[in-house]
RNA sequence: GCUGCUGUAGCUCAGAGGUAGAGCACUCCCUUGGUAAGGGAGAGGUCGAGAGUUCAAUUCUCUCCAGCAGCACCA
């Protein structure tokens, strides 16, 4: 028998048989660690305890203590623990697949009746059962063969299907949970009694396709979390609870800052609350613009359906475009027009207004561009995915060579833009040329050099989204988290040759001939709505005090003090604060309670002494401590506070 | 758009085949109270829309609309 060499983590090595298991290493070193043992991490991949070693390789054993292999182990184990349960109590149910996500698992399947909320309480304690018989796993390694005859021979196809999917003619290895079996890549943990019973829930039932094709069978998901223990599953779901209250939805109607409703599905009522929310932040982004070489302007909603037709949305994006006929009775002739779904065929218009030189490039053209989709009705969500918004739009009008230092440029820009507005974490995701594309491979090769280049040079790191791009060219997606986690693309910068080809937009360079510019489009926040939504979230309702749309209240104590507070209120608006008097006939306490719920940031309260010592009482959201200031000194902290970060 | 669920007062929700309730919010009165809900009274609803079954439907059935979760979509 042949000798291979493993190294441990401590950089010893110990000499073996090839084709020993990690279970078996374990047992040598210790009997301690042969019961502890979960898993091992040979040659740096995640490995059985069963699987043999063929070569020298490095190896650490992981117990329960490793929390990265710990969960993976539980989670994969109980996708296939729920998938047995299902079968043993629906046994006409086929299987599909169950991969580990985040905080858990899912796995699909495929029957008549739908689930039921009930029917995870009966799923969650059949697993139970399965796991208290502490059933052995056991694992072989079959040929393609064997494995479709045997999916075939038990009626499930989809299995089948997946094997017919596998590339290549390599081996598949199967798993049993106790009897029940399923292909799978591993690893896994020895036996089901190793899953802690305790520390897991089946959070929800919902429809997915097969494959992720929405032309396919719809199957019927079901999710769970789980944890190496009970604690951090109960922190998890107390995390859930926590996040359901920042949720923009929420905070919207609580904060009243804005509605929607029935008759105008995805449109945004703007109520006075949150309307200052949004004109704060376009100011600010006008200025930001303004200062960083942008110029602005305005394009139309209404456009005729010949400019989308030479755009290429007429055929490629009708179904999401609102489509405005003029009445035949009232139109000299019948016209069809659209409402604009985004603002570059009409910048287009604007730059080709006139001749270009190459002097003007970089053209920067920024316009808060009023923009309609008519989005799939399951896909809207709050303030966040809707039908109506605004993007803080922009296109750059450059040469090749300009691209680099643009994106370098933009995302330095993008960066300050996020800091001002409290986001430390955000990511940027590069997306490469899909499989249905224009362009050569060269100008691709180039294209997406320039924005991997560019960012790096503005110091950060991205992220690889294969085969995403648009069809035209690559993109940045810059992604900011909601409250639950949800990933939401907020600013963008694409590389954009086709556009201007299309709606044949020129400059003339120092050659003196006719040259055609690349566009970029790029939006820092991405839409008003949209941001407004994460911004909420963010902060949970406590947006920095020059965003927040109230940001003073002064309450009196007693009616005596009724004219001071007026006094007070004209001093910090007369200092550019949002300041209101709050002189109702009602306690302090119920005041302090009204306005910390709707998330004022500071509350005065003046009663008798107040007004005697001309100070105010100062209470800051969220603090419990209340002091007493000088109204001359309050009155020029708020002000301060009020500035926006760019005017400080 | 697809699968499932939901729709009752401004909000959060209860309710039953016989015509609707609570708490908070709102209005008025009493209360002038020192930092997260003082007390009392009052007003408020075509029970998402339409059709069907029934002596009778807000309740049961169907269709539509909207929302929620997930999937698909997001040049």
């Amino acid at each position: 028998m042949a000798q291979i060499s493993l190294t441990f983590p401590d950089g010893n090595a110990r000499s073996y048989d090839a084709g020993i298991t990690p279970a078996q290493v374990a047992a040598d070193i210790s009997t301690s660690l042969a019961k502890k043992a979960i898993s091992a991490t040979v040659d740096g991949k995640h490995w059985d305890l069963q699987w043999p070693i063929p070569a020298d390789a490095s190896i650490a054993i992981h117990t329960m203590q490793d929390e990265a292999q710990a969960n993976e182990l539980i989670r994969h184990d109980l996708a296939h623990i729920m998938a047995r349960a299902v079968q043993e109590i629906w046994p006409a149910t086929k299987v599909t697949i169950g991969p580990v996500i985040e905080n858990g698992w899912y796995y699909d399947f495929d029957r008549a009746e739908p689930f039921t909320p009930e029917d995870l309480g009966l799923i969650e304690k059949k697993m139970k059962e399965i796991i208290n018989k502490r059933d052995e796993v056991r694992t072989e390694v079959w040929d393609r063969a064997r494995a479709i005859q045997y999916y075939t021979d038990n009626n499930e196809p989809y299995k089948v299907e997946l094997i017919d999917a596998i590339p290549g003619d390599e081996p598949l290895r199967m798993y049993w949970h106790g009897d029940w079996q399923d292909l799978c890549r591993g690893p896994h943990l020895q036996h089901t009694g190793q899953v802690p019973g305790d520390a897991f829930k089946l959070m929800s039932i919902a429809g997915a396709y097969w494959r992720g094709d929405s032309n396919r069978q719809m199957l019927q998901r079901i999710y769970g979390v789980a944890f190496t223990g009970k604690e951090k599953l109960k922190a998890h779901l107390t995390m859930l609870e926590e996040a359901a209250k920042r949720d923009h939805r929420k905070l919207g109607r609580e904060m009243n800052l804005f509605h929607m409703q029935e008759e105008a599905p995805g449109m945004v009522f703007w109520h006075p609350n949150g309307w200052r929310i949004y004109t704060t932040l376009q100011d600010y982004m006008r200025r930001m613009q303004d200062r960083n070489g942008y110029v602005e302007v305005n394009t139309p909603q209404v456009v005729s359906r010949k400019l989308w037709e030479k755009s290429g949305h007429w055929e490629n994006y009708q179904e999401n475009m609102f489509i405005v006929e003029v009445d035949e009775d009232h139109a000299r002739e019948k016209a069809v027009n659209a409402l604009k779904p985004m603002n570059c065929p009409c910048h287009i218009q604007v730059f080709n207004q006139g001749l270009k030189s190459y002097r003007d490039l970089p053209l920067r053209m920024a316009e808060f561009g009023s923009c309609n989709r008519y989005e799939p009705s399951g896909a809207m969500h709050g303030i966040m995915r809707v039908r109506g918004f605004t993007q803080d739009d922009g296109h750059i009008f450059c040469t090749e060579d300009q691209v680099e230092s643009e994106t370098k440029t933009f995302v330095s820009f993008l960066a300050q833009v996020y800091k001002d507005l409290g986001f430390e974490k955000w990511r940027v995701k590069l997306s490469t040329r899909p499989e249905k594309r224009v362009g050569t491979e060269e100008s691709w090769d180039k294209a997406e050099a320039a924005l991997a280049s560019g960012i790096k040079a503005a110091g950060y790191d991205f992220e690889i989204q294969e085969g995403e791009g648009a069809f035209y060219g690559p993109k940045l997606e810059f992604v900011l988290t909601d409250a639950i986690g949800r990933d939401w693309q907020c600013g963008t910068l694409q590389i954009d040759p086709n556009l201007p080809e299309r709606l044949d937009a020129s400059y003339i360079g120092a050659d003196g001939d006719k040259h055609r510019p690349l566009m970029l489009h790029r939006a820092t926040l991405g839409s008003f709505e949209r941001f407004i939504g994460i911004l909420i979230e963010e902060h949970a309702g406590k947006l920095p005090f020059w965003l927040a749309p109230r940001q003073v209240v002064v309450a009196s104590i007693t009616s005596e003090a009724d004219d001071y507070v007026n006094e007070v209120v004209e001093t910090l608006r007369a200092a550019g604060v949002r300041a209101e008097a709050d002189i109702r006939n009602e306690k302090i306490n119920y005041k302090v309670r009204e306005h910390s719920v709707g998330k004022v940031p500071v509350i005065l309260a003046v009663g008798a002494r107040e007004v005697e010592e001309r100070t105010v009482s100062v209470r800051r959201l969220g603090e419990k401590e209340t002091r007493v200031e000088s109204l001359a000194n309050v009155t020029a902290e708020l002000a301060t506070a009020a500035t926006p970060p760019d005017l400080l």
